[in-house]
Order: C-alpha cells, then sequence, then structure tokens
DNA sequence: GCTTGACTCTCCTCCTACTGGAGGCCGTAC
DNA sequence: GTACGGCCTCCAGTAGGAGGAGAGTCAAGC
C-alpha cells in the first residue's frame, strides 16, 4: 500500500489531482483510514493511473474516463469511446485550423500595408500591372456601397481570394449617385464561374497593360485631390486613359479593424493607350 | 440608444454576455440609469460589439481583447498581439492533431484486431510473407521483457512504424531463462539507421518467403500449445524451419489498454525451405 | 389610475480539471 | 519541547459564459 505521496512519485500524478480524482469517483483509493482520513493506494491501482494518464493525454473527460473504466470490464464497446472522441477532436482541429489561417492572412495583410506604406513616395509612378483572374460584381449606385459587392464575392469565392479587393469605374465623369462601377477581386487560378449567369457574379481574366499610377494616403473622401494630380499628369504627357480606370484598396477598412481613415492606402491606376 | 434586450438583437450577442463583458469592463454601456440599473448602449457601441465577437471568433482571451481595445485607439502594436495569438493558436493546433493521429491510430489498430479475430480459423495455414524494413533490437534473457526492447525502438523510431510488432526467435528450443529474440518494428520506407552502430537499434530488410502460420488465441503462457500443434503440422510434412521463428502481435497489450489476455492474439510464422 | 406581460436587474450556482493556500492533525527526529 | 514533513479538509480562483430565482421596471391597453 503506497501513501497518497508515494503512490503521487510513482504515478506522476499530482497529490492534489489524487484528492481530485477521489471525489470524482475516477481513481479511488484502496482504503481510506477512518480516524486518520489518509488515503491508501495498492499496487494494483498504478495500472488505473497511468490508463487514465493516457486517457487524458487524449484529452477524454473525467466522466468519460469514468464510464470507460466501468465498462472496460465488461467488453468491447471501448471503440465506440475513441471514435466519439475523435469526432470531438476532428471538430476542435478544424476549429483551430481556421482560426489559425485567418490569424495568418491578417498578419500578411497587415504586413504588406506595411512595407507598402514605408515605400510609398505618393508621386505619380509609371508602371505595368499584369493581367490578372477576377470576380466581379456590376453595381449602379453610391461608392460607399461597393461593401455589399465585396462581401457577396466573398461570400461565393471567399476561399479562392488571392490580393487586394479593386474598384472599377465605368464613368467618365465623377458621379456622386448613379455610378458605374465594379467590385472585384483577385482570384486563384482554379476559380470559376458559378452562378446561373443571372448576372451576380462574374469570374474574368482582367486585361493588364501600361499604366500610371498614385497612391493615395488618407480617407476615401479625399480620392478626389489625388485624381486630380494623376490626370494632370496623364494630360501634360497626353496619354490617351482606358476606362475602366481602377482604385486598389492597400490598405481600407479591413474585416476585423476599421483602422485609422487617415492611414488608408489606395492606388489608383489610368490604364493607357500607348 | 440601445435597451440591452435591443442592443443584444443587434449585436447578436445575448444579453447574458453582455452583462458579463460589463463586468470585465470590455463592452462599457454608454449610460447606465443610477436609479434603476439598466444598461443603455449608444450606436456607435455596434462597432464595438462586432469588433469583439471577430476577436472571439479568433479565440482571443477577454484581457487581451481589453488591451486590444484600449491601445487601439494609439497606434499599431495590433500586429503584436496577433502574432502571439497566432503562436498560442499553432501550439492548440499541434496538440490536437498529436491526439488526433494517436486516435486514428488507436482505432485503425483495434478495427485491424477485430478483423482478425473474425477471419481467424486458428487452423495451421501455408502462405507467403513479403520481405519488409524492420527495426530491431536483439537481446538476451526472458521473453517477458521484450516489452523494453519495443519501447526502446519506439523512442527512436516511432514515428516510422508501420505494422505490428513482431519477435525473432533465435534459439532451437524454448528456453525461459536465457533465451536468444529480437525485438522487431516494421518500418516505413525512409527510416534509416540512426545509432552509432554501438548494437542497439539495427533497421534491416527482413527477408520473405513461404512459411506456416498459426493464430494463437489467449495468454501468452499458453503459447507452448499452439507451438506443439504448428510444430506437429510441418514435421508431418517435412518441412525445414529455418531460424529465426517469428510471433507476430496481432492483438495484445496495447499502449493504452493492456486488454483481456484471453483475447489477445499471436501467430506463429515458421518460414521454410522449399 | 390599474393591470398585464415583457424586460431587466442582481445574485447565486454550475460547467472543466485542476491549482494554490489556510489552518489543523499526526508522527518522528533532534 | 519543538521543528519538520506528510496528510487532512475546506475555500477560492481560473475562462467564458449558461441557467435560474426573485424582485423591480416599462409601456400599452382598458
Amino acid at each position: 500500500m503506497f501513501s497518497i505521496g508515494e503512490f503521487s512519485k510513482v504515478t506522476n500524478l499530482p497529490v492534489k489531482t489524487l484528492r481530485f480524482y477521489h471525489e470524482q469517483g475516477v481513481l479511488v483509493p484502496t482504503q481510506v483510514d477512518s480516524q486518520t482520513g489518509y488515503r491508501y493506494y495498492a499496487e494494483g491501482k498504478i495500472e488505473t493511473a497511468r490508463l487514465i494518464r493516457q486517457l487524458r493525454k487524449l484529452d477524454f473527460t473525467l466522466a468519460d474516463i469514468k464510464e470507460i473504466l466501468s465498462s472496460y470490464h465488461d467488453g468491447e464497446d471501448i471503440l465506440e469511446y475513441f471514435e466519439r472522441q475523435r469526432q470531438t477532436v476532428q471538430l476542435k482541429l478544424r476549429e483551430y485550423r481556421t482560426i489559425s489561417k485567418t490569424l495568418d492572412q491578417i498578419i500578411s495583410e497587415e504586413r504588406e500595408a506595411r512595407v507598402a506604406m514605408k515605400a510609398a513616395t505618393y508621386e505619380v509612378e509609371e508602371k505595368t500591372v499584369d493581367s490578372m483572374l477576377i470576380a466581379g460584381v456590376r453595381m449602379t449606385g453610391r461608392y460607399s456601397d461597393c461593401g455589399r459587392g465585396f462581401a457577396q464575392i466573398g461570400k461565393q469565392y471567399g476561399r479562392y481570394i488571392c490580393g487586394k479587393a479593386l474598384l472599377l469605374q465605368y464613368d467618365d465623369e465623377y458621379k456622386e449617385e448613379d455610378a458605374e462601377f465594379e467590385a472585384c477581386l483577385p482570384m486563384r487560378q482554379g476559380a470559376k464561374q458559378k452562378g446561373t449567369g443571372t448576372g451576380d457574379v462574374t469570374v474574368r481574366e482582367l486585361a493588364g497593360g501600361r499604366c500610371v499610377s498614385l497612391l493615395h494616403k488618407g480617407p476615401y473622401d479625399e480620392l478626389g485631390r489625388s485624381y486630380g494630380k494623376i490626370l494632370a499628369y496623364a494630360t501634360e504627357r497626353g496619354y490617351e486613359i482606358q476606362r475602366p480606370t481602377r482604385e486598389v484598396y492597400i490598405k481600407g477598412p479591413g474585416m476585423i479593424f476599421k483602422g485609422n481613415p487617415k492611414k488608408y492606402l489606395t492606388e489608383i491606376q489610368f490604364l493607357i493607350r500607348e
């Protein structure tokens, strides 16, 4: 017979835990001195303790363990317990996988935005953009409603998204109310048109080409100034601007944080005919 | 201003939870009626509530959320919180992955054993065994000490194990005390000799071939009877038995459960020269 | 002004699997 | 005599709520 302290050393279970297991009826001492209340464990209990430790490592609850220990003598229903446990664990696993992915995405987005912020000159530049696969929703109304479009794409093609949101503007002039635009998200290869073609989300290749580009830092209602600047640049050089023009949301109100509008970063792109 | 019930509907947070968040100082109502104690939330709190929900979905603790919410106004330390959180989540993810794997392994072993139990005829059979890659520990002593050998292999090559444990017996006769045997575990391709060759664990190909085989059901100390049976069969047919002979532990005392010795299943294999 | 039913309040307990600590009993060694 | 180690019970706390009791409050209908 072991005293609780000795048994604790033998089984690697803390004394507190042994007392707790006794209270819960999971691992009952062989004998309890009715005078002193001292617990004594027979040698055979070591095996039970080992078993409990193993099952706890597999994240079984104490209630399950108690059941397993009692039904264990009978027969072979053990497999069922393990299968149920596997289900439980798989569930948690999936949860954490999702969380981990989301966290990774947020972190890398934030990092990219930070790099872009550092490298930005806020001067008009000329560069080449590649063509890319996009999913887009054509809308008419206020620009501020574009969020609904992004949400719709996210819902249908969420797992294909592979870059920053952009907006295609089809109007020749600035319109407050009935603007024609398209909310777009870049897609990974493999994204395919899903809808029946009721005109909601279309997946297609967006052509690239030579363009003038300007980074705008600040809230969206100050975009006008930057548009003036880039337009002046293009006109000065006699560039012919192709519709639709593009806005790329390098850093805006994210999924989690709305962030500070003064730190929003938007790239304006005018594709030009050469 | 919303009452707690209205705010609950707007934010999809249970009333209980809102009260709890108030108590914890995470989401404090805009105003509390000092007479009635009624909580009232301004519209601006909806955004905060949404943010808290998102962060909870990412498994941040309430304490973290409280900190994030307060430091959020200042600036950009947010990334650090997310990185720490990712670490935490990765840890849990790894834990559950390990558990899930172990559970899968136990379940499939148990299933296999059950199938073997059903299909078993307990008659001597002739069959062909394939050659396989094994890790083995040569030992001298009692058979019952073989557990130490398996443990040693498990420690060094645990992740390569891909089948049932087996025992090679090098003696010509049955020995109680100074038996010569080797505890072996089948290895996946890719397992390579690790040790410096002090003679502990060796990894090598174990040749296959034609053999006579008998399934023994019951405790190990009753193996003798089955050995008698298979030996009689081989002698009768004039087969020449090759050393070492083999025992394959189809079902024995598992990692978790010792199980009922009466249900242990062991295959005896005698390779024969043709 | 009164009643009724829906809301809301505080306070308590419960969940899991322990951990930490206070205060006290028992036996032994010095 | 006392210091020490081992053991006991009981209480509190952890994270993030859920469930419920009993009492007060609000708004609408009569």
